[in-house]
DNA sequence: ATCGATGTTGTCCAACTGGACAATAACGCT
DNA sequence: AGCGTTATTGTCCAGTTGGACAACATCGAT
């Protein structure tokens, strides 16, 4: 319309992976609620109409946000997971996660009764969390360090766990991460027979996070 | 300014009360984030200027609604665990919970970030839910049944794994009540060391409920 | 009976929302 | 070089939002 200069013009999937990235940003600030195409796009850099471009909707947007960190978080997890021996593997995944990565699920569980899709991909993305957990239990039985009777359940099981003391870690602020630990590795030990204190002596690198929110901005 | 008809009138108190459970209506549809002063206006069957003059501004409204909602949940199961025997109060404790009052709570954890107001009145509820469970494990250990080192702690392990439990259940969806309550009394039962079973075998009364999400109107 | 306090209404507003679309500019292909 | 594709922009729109406020109605106290 009015004059054009030059729009440095990208290419379709690196726009694309600009506009998820910044989405996720704002995910981070607002919550999936608070998602709006115009501060997407302000954080881009381009007009919100652009937006408009690559995702038909504002949910197809926020759908593949949270689908892209998800993804991208357990692919840098089983990576780093399977580099570590089992004991270590299985106190890393189970350690406390840094406040960002944690959130956008917390807002995830909160927003995917209102967005069907946000469900589903928290339904696949959950099932994905127990099957590397469960992997990991596996490797450590075959260790001898642990045993498990179904390492499918035991996986479900701690899952559960460490979700709700993320909850009362992150959201709650009632415990540190110190004690948020503690908790999970208790039960931990507890439910697979390992040698008391042993996933705290294992000095995990806590996994998970490699989507990066990165500087605000 | 227009005609005047007769406005039905109500008491200060009434009126509050009134729009803080229409609040939670909206809430239980639309989350804490979806909250408009016009929607609950709609749902008193007001004018949203009325809303305003009740709580100075959407925040403070939408603050009250949860501390209600969790006040009045609380001081009902108080009343019904305390008519139990410690083992079933245990039981009914841990249970799943309806899907409508643990909404709230998943809400309420997302939303806390950015309402100072809601994440106080969150930590204040969640300490008031660890009390009420320690009060029951001392129960519990008094009664001989079981064994506690020190009951807040124990209490502090099981509500993180009830919280993290009814995510699964009701955010996710991954598993069923059956499921959900199967997973936190066996980590109650050998936390406390507890008969494996007798929980279970309580037949509990689901706590919780009371401020009634009305008929959907 | 009078009057101040307050419950209640209607109306206004500036800001913001998601969506739509025509115009334009850069690109890739032949 | 020409042409179709598409990334990108600017602008419009109808709807909704939280907030403000003057006018009016009802009540309780005196």
């Amino acid at each position: 319309m009015a004059e054009r200069k030059s729009p440095e013009r990208k290419s379709s999937d690196e726009r694309r992976d600009e506009i998820v990235r910044s989405t996720l940003r704002i995910v981070a600030a607002k919550g999936f609620a608070g998602v709006t195409l115009r501060d997407v796009a302000n954080d881009v850099g381009v007009v919100h109409g652009l937006i408009r471009h690559y995702f038909s909707s504002r949910d197809d947007l926020v759908a593949a946000a949270f689908d892209f960190a998800v993804t991208s978080e357990l692919a840098s997890d089983r990576a780093l997971l399977d580099g570590l021996n089992p004991v270590a593997a299985l106190a890393g995944w189970l350690a406390a996660t840094p406040e960002d990565h944690y959130r956008v699920w917390i807002d995830a569980w909160s927003e995917a009764e209102r967005t069907p899709a946000l469900a589903a991909a928290l339904d696949r993305h959950h099932r994905d969390c127990e099957a590397i957990l469960a992997r990991v239990i596996e490797r450590v039985v075959d260790a001898g360090l642990g045993a498990s009777a179904d390492p499918a359940v035991d996986a479900r099981l701690l899952t559960a766990v460490a979700d709700g003391v993320a909850v009362q870690h992150h959201a709650v602020g009632i415990i540190g991460v110190n004690e948020a630990n503690a908790i999970v590795y208790s039960v931990a030990e507890r439910q697979l027979a390992l040698e008391p204190g042993i996933l705290a002596r294992a000095n995990p690198v806590p996994a998970r996070g490699n989507w990066a929110v990165a500087p605000a901005r």
